[in-house]
DNA sequence: ATAAACCCTGGAGCGTACTCCAGAGTCAAG
DNA sequence: CTTGACTCTGGAGTACGCTCCAGGGTTTAT
């Protein structure tokens, strides 16, 4: 696969792709260079993609993520270290979505509250009043 | 209170403070200015400081929270508009900690079935076994 | 054989959200 | 009245995650 077949199937660009190598997120493990060159990719790249994605996804910087990588790649870190290391990531995850709810409960309470005076001060009928007579 | 007591109090750098002034999150209703050119910040700045905390928190570039400040602010926008606008948001937040959950799931699932890998493998004895013969 | 479409590298540029600095004025304590 | 801590402005620099470009070689279709 050349590089540009890569891009077009994990959905992101040639320039994505050489940056992600540049910053060591790619290497020699994905690909092998013909005479010309070119990098030939086989399909565990994508696999690769796709854990960066998820990983975006989660949150995580890239740096984060080529840190996930290399300890899960390191041989001579223990199955049980590593449990404990995506364990904690999986924690972080948890506090980061337990924020975003205080966040939108917080936000959700104070429309709440300014629904209510719209329809106390009267300036306009409440939105109930206008469906009804709609 | 000087810029030195918003920054302390907000728990923001001064030059922090003075970067959203100069892209329009904080302006002269939230300060006078005295004969001396300083600021002298009223109460008020704490409040927007706090919603430009939360927004950040809620994963919303400045950007868009300058643009929630000003729908906000904007007289010639109808509370039903402002409703919706808010609405919208919290929506979004909704969707954001949907797309967390997912990947949390899917992490967690992928660290289950290698935690099972390495019991069935006997590389190490499963965890359980280490905290019984502990 | 030639043109279009691809590949390569190294490096510049961009948007976001700061952070730091120079150079100048102001204020408070001793 | 000096010294040190504060304030001001404008502008440069930083880290992140790309994105684009120049200037070169290669492949492919006609």
């Amino acid at each position: 696969m050349k590089i540009s077949e890569v891009a077009k199937r994990a959905g992101l660009s040639v320039d994505t792709l050489r940056f992600y190598e540049k910053i060591g997120l790619l290497d020699s493990t994905h690909y092998t260079r013909g005479e010309n060159n070119y990098r030939a990719y086989d399909e565990s790249v994508l696999v690769r993609l796709e854990l960066i994605r998820h990983g975006q996804a989660a949150g995580f910087t890239l740096a984060e993520i080529g840190e996930v990588v290399a300890a899960w790649e390191a041989d001579q870190v223990s199955p049980a270290q590593k449990i404990a290391y995506f364990e904690g990531k999986l924690s972080e995850i948890e506090t980061q979505i337990a924020r975003l709810q205080r966040i939108h409960d917080y936000l959700n309470l104070k429309l709440e509250r300014f629904k209510e005076a719209q329809c106390l001060t009267g300036t306009r009928p409440a939105p109930e009043r206008l469906a009804e007579n709609a």
